[in-house]
DNA sequence: ATGAAAGCGCTAACAA
DNA sequence: TTGTTAGCGCTTTCAT
C-alpha cells in the first residue's frame, strides 16, 4: 500500500485507479484508526484548492457585528457558502497604517489563501481591483464596480430601475415635481440611482430636480425655496437626507406624506415619526450574497464556461408609508 | 538575484541575512510592479503557518448571524482576531449527513486549514474533542469542557460563583426558601450553575430545592405546591423555564417580583412583563471571545511557554428588575 | 493492481 | 554577499 493508493482513496479515485474495494476498506480503516488527516496546505501547493472562500469588505468593519449595512449581505454570502461546502475566510487583518483596507501588502496577497473571494463595500482607489483582475485572481464583486480596462464580476441591485420606478410610482400618484437628494459622493450605486431617477423624469416629460449636497451642508432655507417652487415629493439617496427633510417639514408644520412625500433610495430602519417608517426601496441583500457566492462557485469549478458577470437584481418597491398623491393646492382647486 | 534573496526581503530577514540595502529596495520595488504575491500554501506547508483562526461551532448555526447565542461571542472573537493580525474561518461546511457538525469528515480534518481554532457550542459527542487534543491541534474551548483523559484549554464564564453571588443576593433580601430550575440536559456550563446554587444555599444554611425538568413538562399543579411550600424566588438555568414561571403567576394572580422573585442564570431580552427584563446573570461574551483568541494566539506563537490553559472571566450581576424581598406573609408579621 | 518519483512554491541551511 | 539545494506533504504520471 503506497503512497499514491491512499491519496486515491482519499480523493475518492478508488475505481478509476482500479484499487481493489478491500484495499479501499482497509485504507479507509487505518485513516480512522490512526486519525490521518491530508494536509491541506500541500494538497491545495498541488492546485486542488483549499474550499476556502473569503470575504474581504474595504470598509473597516468587523464582518460579523450585525447594526451595520453589510450584515444583510454576508448572510447571503454564508448562506450559500454552506450549500455549497465552502468555508468563509472573514479578511480582518488587511487595514494598513492609514486604515485602510487593502488587498495587496508587502507582496503578500492576503486573499491569496482563499480560492476565490467575495468583495464589498466602496473604494475609491480601484487601484487594487484592478490588479487582482489582472492576476487572474477568482472575485466577485458585491455593488457594481466600474473599473476600466477590467471586466469585473459583480452582482448588485438593479437600483436604476427600483429608483425608476420608485419615481414612476410618485408621477402616477400626481407629483409633477419630485426633488432628487443625492451625495457628493458619486459611488456607481449613487450614480445608477440618480440614472434611474432620470430616466423616470424624461419619460414622464417633467423636470429632473436633483440636488447633490452633504446631509450637513442641507438648510431650511434651501428647503423652503425647494416648496415654494412646487416641490411635492423628495427621493433621497440615504436616510440622513430624509432625516434632514423631517426637520425642515417639521419647522414648516408640513405633515409626511399628507403634505410632502418622501422615499430614500437605500432601506433603512428609521422614519419621520415613530411608528412611521420611511418609504424605502428595498435591497436583496440576502439574495445578492447568494448570487455572488454561486457565481464565484461557478467560475471556480468551470472557469471556461462562458457566463454572464454581470447581475443585476431587482429592489424591493418601497411601501406606501410615507408617499401620497400631492395636496390639493389652495386656490388653483 | 535568486529565490532565497527574495524570500529573506519577504520574511523581514533582509538584515540578518545581510542584504544590501540596494538589493532589498530593488527587490521590493519588483515585487510591487510585478504583483509578485508569496503563494500562502506553499509557506504554510513549510510550517509557517498562514495566520488563519478557524471558528467552529458544534450546533449547526450560521455564525454570521445576528440573533444567536453565540453572536457575543463570535463578535469578541473577531475584534480579537483583528489585534492580533489574523484572519477567521469560518467552518461553516462540517455538517455531516446527519445535521452533526463533525470536526473529521473522510479523514480530512477541516480545521486543519487554520493555524488553530476556537470551538464553540454543546456537543454530547467529546470523541472528536479528544482526537484533536490527542493530534496535538491547537483548539480553545469557548465553555467549559470536560473530557475524560484530555487537557482540553477553555475560556468560560464562572458560572458557579455568578449563581453562587445571585442566590445570595436573594437570601440577603431573606428568601429562604428558594427553588432551583435546571434542564434534564447537564451540561458542563448548567452543572456549574447548579453548583454555585448549592453552594450557596449549603452556606446559609437553607435547603436545596432542585428541579430538573424541561419546560414543557413544568405544571401548574407544581408550581402552586412548590408556593404552597414557601418557596419565594425562583432561579432558573435558562428564559424557556421563567416564561412558564411568569405564565403560572399571572394564573394565580402572583406579581413579579412583589410576590415572587425570579432569576435566570442565561441572560435574556425578554421578561415577565413588556418593559420588565428579566433579572438574569450576564455573560461576559465579548471578553469571553477576546480570551479565547489571546489564549489561542499564546499557544501558537510560544507553545512551549507554561500558562494557565483554563479561564474563568466573572458574569455580571443580574440587575434587580424581578427580585425583590420576598412577601410579608399574611398572620405571621 | 501497486509502487516509484517528480514537482507544486516556498524556506533555510549551507556552499561558493 | 549571493546562489544552490533539500525537503515540507501531497497528487499524478509512468513503470513495474
Amino acid at each position: 500500500m503506497s503512497q499514491a493508493t491512499v491519496s486515491a482513496v482519499i480523493n475518492g479515485r478508488a475505481a478509476s485507479s482500479r484499487i481493489p474495494a478491500e484495499t479501499e476498506r482497509l485504507v479507509k480503516d487505518t485513516i480512522r484508526e490512526l486519525g490521518y488527516a491530508a494536509n491541506p496546505a500541500a494538497r491545495s501547493l498541488k492546485g486542488k484548492g483549499n474550499r476556502l472562500l473569503g470575504v474581504h469588505t474595504f470598509e473597516a468593519v468587523f464582518p460579523i457585528s450585525s447594526r451595520d449595512f453589510y450584515h444583510g449581505f454576508l448572510i447571503g454570502v454564508e448562506e450559500q457558502a454552506v450549500a455549497e461546502g465552502y468555508d468563509l475566510v472573514l479578511f480582518t487583518s488587511t487595514e494598513d497604517d492609514n486604515g485602510e483596507r487593502r488587498l495587496y501588502r508587502d507582496g503578500t496577497n492576503r486573499l491569496n489563501v482563499a480560492d476565490g473571494s467575495v468583495l464589498l463595500g466602496i473604494t475609491h482607489d480601484h487601484s487594487d481591483v484592478a490588479r487582482l483582475s489582472r492576476d487572474g485572481y477568482p472575485f466577485v464583486h458585491i455593488g457594481r464596480r466600474a473599473v476600466s480596462g477590467a471586466d469585473i464580476a459583480w452582482v448588485s441591485a438593479d437600483y436604476t430601475a427600483g429608483t425608476r420606478d420608485a419615481v414612476q410610482d410618485l408621477i402616477d400618484a400626481g407629483h409633477t415635481r419630485i426633488g432628487y437628494l443625492g451625495l457628493t459622493d458619486r459611488t456607481e450605486p449613487l450614480a445608477d440611482r440618480e440614472a434611474g431617477y432620470r430616466a423616470a423624469c424624461a419619460a414622464a416629460g417633467i423636470p429632473p430636480l436633483p440636488v447633490l449636497m452633504n446631509p450637513h451642508d442641507l438648510e431650511q432655507e434651501w428647503f423652503d425655496l425647494a416648496i415654494g417652487s412646487g416641490i411635492t415629493a423628495f427621493v433621497a439617496e440615504e436616510e440622513s437626507l430624509t432625516d434632514r427633510i423631517a426637520a425642515f417639514a417639521a419647522h414648516r408644520a408640513l405633515r409626511i406624506p399628507a403634505d410632502l412625500s418622501v422615499v430614500t433610495l437605500r432601506d433603512t430602519s428609521g422614519g419621520p415619526y415613530p411608528g412611521t417608517p420611511w418609504s424605502s426601496l428595498g435591497i436583496p441583500r440576502n439574495a445578492i450574497g447568494r448570487a455572488a457566492v454561486r457565481l464565484l462557485v461557478e467560475t471556480l469549478h468551470e472557469p471556461d464556461t462562458p457566463r454572464p458577470r454581470q447581475l443585476l437584481l431587482a429592489c424591493a418597491p418601497p411601501a406606501p408609508s410615507t408617499v401620497a398623491a400631492p395636496p390639493t393646492r389652495q386656490g388653483v382647486s
